[in-house]
DNA sequence: TCTGGGGTCCTAGGACCC
DNA sequence: TCTGGGGTCCTAGGACCC
């Protein structure tokens, strides 16, 4: 069984701990520059203020109902969040953690009634611990543990589902829209083909889902029919890549004060870097101007350059970044935003480590055969998916980073999964 | 006037190699 | 003269998440 532990209206919460007289009142957070509204309690969502809205759209509203405002603190909120995590990592026997305000709770081999009543209690120790109430749904699979968790949000009551009838009538009443893993486009898709609910989603042919929404929808469908492909991730994956970016609260127009905000960006961007213990090969300057004002003349563009070396050393990453600059840059334009972005990201330590190949090689040849299997067998059912189905290692290479370790992604579940669509056939 | 920031994964296709 | 299969590496773009 899984378990989405998910902090309630995290931002404005951390304030309220802070500030306790701001309980049953309605607060909201804002983004960088005051710009626009990221998090809000529920008194504020009452209010019919939106998730993303402008401040300024906005203003009418809060200032009518005393709405508390605060601009973001993210070292405040990222403090909370590591209290909040280890607590759970104390009660839990396994934990992911998800993002800032979710984590994903593993417990292999529990009895249900036993996991109800011991995740109230977690729910309870949670927030007086730290003083942030969360919500908490369980679940056979990490997706519908989310669906339970929606549930739990509106009761304050953990959510437990098991049963495929349960399931079925949580599904029932879950708009795909608010599915995990769909978003605006697929769910406009999914509406023209008369499918509304995520039972009806469950329910579709795999070919189908596979066509429209690749693998990852499949992926989904399987986890709404209970079979879990989504494992917990126990241990954090260091990052495959590293962005900071900036809307500026003011147009920029002069080279120079572009030049000192991308450097100060890729000062961050090396921050981070030396932090995982990881060092980038490969560098992306990007900038725009403002794409909301469409009166003024719009320019966007950005450039990728290739380190001989990979490094986390902030000289040596600027001088490409601003070599990079120096090519997009465009006179004349009202700029409202840029970033970088580090990618190639290889272990700093692993350099020297040729361990790490070999046991890659074998890995990866022994990958390569049962995708190879997979795919013969496949083969032979193609009148059961409409498109070929096609197995892909995606390779990085780092080897101008003297690197020698190929990375590769290839989700566990593909194996499972297809292995298990076979039997079936 | 004023519209966030930081990530992940998948797919398709081209260049190139043996 | 005619015609391949299997694989790597990379890029661009599209979708999604919080």
């Amino acid at each position: 069984m899984f378990a989405l532990c998910d902090c309630n209206n995290f931002y404005a919460n951390c304030e309220r701990v802070f500030n306790p007289s701001l309980n049953n009142k309605p607060v909201i957070v804002l983004s960088n520059n005051d710009g626009s509204i990221i998090a809000r309690s529920n008194e504020a969502k009452a209010l019919g203020i939106q998730m993303g809205q402008p401040y300024f759209q906005a203003r009418k509203v809060i200032e009518e109902h005393k709405v508390a405002v605060f601009s973001s603190n993210y070292e405040l909120y990222g403090d909370m969040s590591n209290r909040v995590m280890t607590v759970l990592s104390g009660l839990a026997p396994e934990t992911e953690i998800y993002s800032i305000d979710e984590c994903f709770l593993g417990f292999p081999g529990w009895q249900e009634a036993e996991l109800l009543t011991y995740a109230q209690d977690i729910k309870e120790k949670v927030k007086n611990w730290t003083g942030i109430p969360v919500s908490i749904g369980l679940a056979p699979t990490k997706t519908l543990a989310k669906a339970a968790n929606k549930v739990a949000k509106k009761s304050e009551k953990v959510c437990l589902i098991r049963e495929s009838s349960d399931i079925d009538s949580l599904l029932e009443n879950l708009p795909i829209e608010e599915l995990w893993g769909i978003g605006r486009q697929y769910a406009k898709l999914l509406k023209a083909n008369s499918i509304h609910t995520a039972l009806q989603f469950k329910n579709m042919p795999d070919g189908w889902i596979h066509k429209h929404l690749t693998i990852m929808g499949l992926r989904l469908a399987y986890e709404l029919r209970g079979v879990s492909c989504l494992p917990l991730e126990k241990v954090q994956q260091t990052k495959k890549a590293i962005c900071t970016s900036r809307s500026f609260g003011h147009y920029v127009s002069t080279y120079t004060e572009m030049e000192e905000a991308v450097s100060s960006f890729v000062f961050k961007c090396s921050e981070k870097l030396r932090k995982e213990g990881t060092a980038a090969s490969v560098v992306t300057v990007f900038i725009h101007t403002n794409t909301f004002n469409t009166t003024l003349p719009q320019y966007s563009n950005s450039q990728t350059l290739r380190l001989p070396v990979a490094t986390d050393s902030t000289p040596e990453l600027i001088h490409y970044v601003l070599k990079g600059l120096k090519a997009i840059y465009k006179p004349g334009y009202a700029y409202k935003k840029a970033g970088v972005i580090v990618t190639g990201i290889v272990p700093n330590h692993a350099i020297q480590q040729n361990l790490f190949d070999e046991v890659d090689r074998a890995k990866h040849t022994q990958l390569m055969t049962t995708i190879d299997q997979i795919n013969k067998r496949l083969r032979k059912h193609t009148d059961k998916f409409q498109s070929p189905v096609k197995f892909a290692v995606q390779t990085h290479s780092t080897k101008e980073a003297n690197w020698p370790m190929q990375r590769k992604y290839l989700s566990p579940c593909y194996t499972t999964r297809w292995d298990q669509v076979l039997k079936a056939s």
